[in-house]
DNA sequence: TGCGGCATTTGATCTAAGTTAATGAGCCCG
DNA sequence: CGGGCTCATTAACTTAGATCAAATGCCGCA
């Protein structure tokens, strides 16, 4: 259930064939490779915004190396991250012209950013992009239905054991797991506090599923616990 | 933040001509009509399942009348609500050829059920409809992050309160709403238990902002009380 | 190498919401 | 009309996780 690649887009770039839709094959590579064209690369430091909510969207990015957090905030400065993007990742597309949430830098980052004029045009003129973005987004969405139920009806221990299993898989990383963000942000995505999430990491520890060689490592001992943990 | 039109392929469909796209208008109505040709008419009867987790998924719907939940359920029987959707609304599109919900008839509910095969051959020919089955779900998606947010970090009282807006906005009743869904169902689309529910809404009526007529029926009295409560 | 500051960890208490249990209110069907 | 459903409500008590508080450890930098 922890299983996914929210950032599809990244395979369709780089492998338009594997895509499952009967689009026709007209164009082919041509098409994505002009919207890598249209993109500028930019890089940002840790912690720096790359835009806040209520800025005018024009634009859209994806991850090029390091990573990105994706928060919205209340009032009284309650915060959620809705989303960690890393290399491949597409954030920040449009739905209406304001944004609705922020994107932050989690360590040192660079993006390709695409300004959303011409990518629109491109995507008017190839029915197959918009279909790869459609199908991106569609996978997207799976996977904000699985986060509401980890919100929703799992306990710590469940919450932390999924986001350890699911950010393993992401960065095809079995055995090791090197943490870019802080228990800040790992507690400020699943819903806990800081507090929590260490609580239930050094049960894991002291239960020898997990050792924890230093704060942003974790080494998978019994990886068979974790995903017993977080069974559908 | 409670504002928004989950479903947004019946205005779509409606009035093409809303859309912000700058696409060809070539074949206008035509494309959605079509779609319309190849939905067959379903009726459910209040609890029937409309499909199931991990059923094979080769059709999607769009509810004519009556409520349907998105339910995900854990192995020891907790369990999630997704979405609820009302008339006009999308549910059920592919992302892999499996279902990773399943959707239930709150009372009783009648769709249109799209044959994918049929559906996907109509989308590959007209780009302006994948594009508004994309915007669409863009706007599903940043719902979605919404309710994350609501999950992972509000009050009871803060979840109850946005979800009566989130409603009341979507039946376009800003006086008195009418919950087609139990307590429990609401429980479990808020990430509460039954009692929590009852109880917050018994406070609600005490503090004057709600009356509850019947258990089913809200009239709204102070709607800025709770527009306060989550206030972002 | 040692110091300052921040992030992480651990421990002690508190509380919002869950659990358990009892009661009430519709409402269907005989 | 009335008994037996199910669903909703209210109350009493418990608890998972939050909050408050205090180390501990680590990393950059002089």
């Amino acid at each position: 259930m922890y299983a996914h690649r929210a950032g599809g887009l990244d395979s369709s770039f780089e492998h338009p064939d594997t895509s499952n839709s009967s689009s026709t094959r007209a164009g082919g590579l041509d098409v994505f490779l002009a919207l890598e064209q249209i993109g500028g690369r930019r890089s940002f430091a840790r912690d720096e915004a790359i835009y806040a909510e209520s800025d005018p969207s024009d634009c859209w990015y994806r991850v090029l190396s390091g990573t990105v957090r994706i928060c919205k905030l209340l009032a009284d400065g309650r915060r959620h991250i809705a989303e960690f993007c890393f290399d491949g990742d597409c954030f920040g597309l449009p739905t209406s012209g304001i944004r609705v949430a922020s994107a932050e830098a989690v360590g040192d980052v660079s993006v390709t950013r695409y300004p959303q004029r011409a990518a629109d045009r491109l995507i008017d003129e190839n029915p197959l992009l918009v279909r790869r973005l459609y199908d991106r987004t569609l996978r997207e969405l799976t996977h904000a239905h699985t986060r509401m139920l980890v919100l929703g009806r799992m306990t710590a221990s469940e919450r932390v054991a999924s986001f350890l299993l699911e950010i393993s898989e992401r960065q095809d990383a079995p055995r090791v797991l090197d943490l870019a963000m802080s228990r800040s942000d790992v507690a400020d995505y699943l819903g806990l506090t800081i507090e929590t999430v260490c609580r239930v990491l050094s049960g894991f520890r002291r239960d020898r599923i997990i050792a924890i060689p230093t704060a942003h490592r974790i080494e998978f001992h019994h990886r068979d616990a974790l995903e017993a943990l977080c069974e559908t």
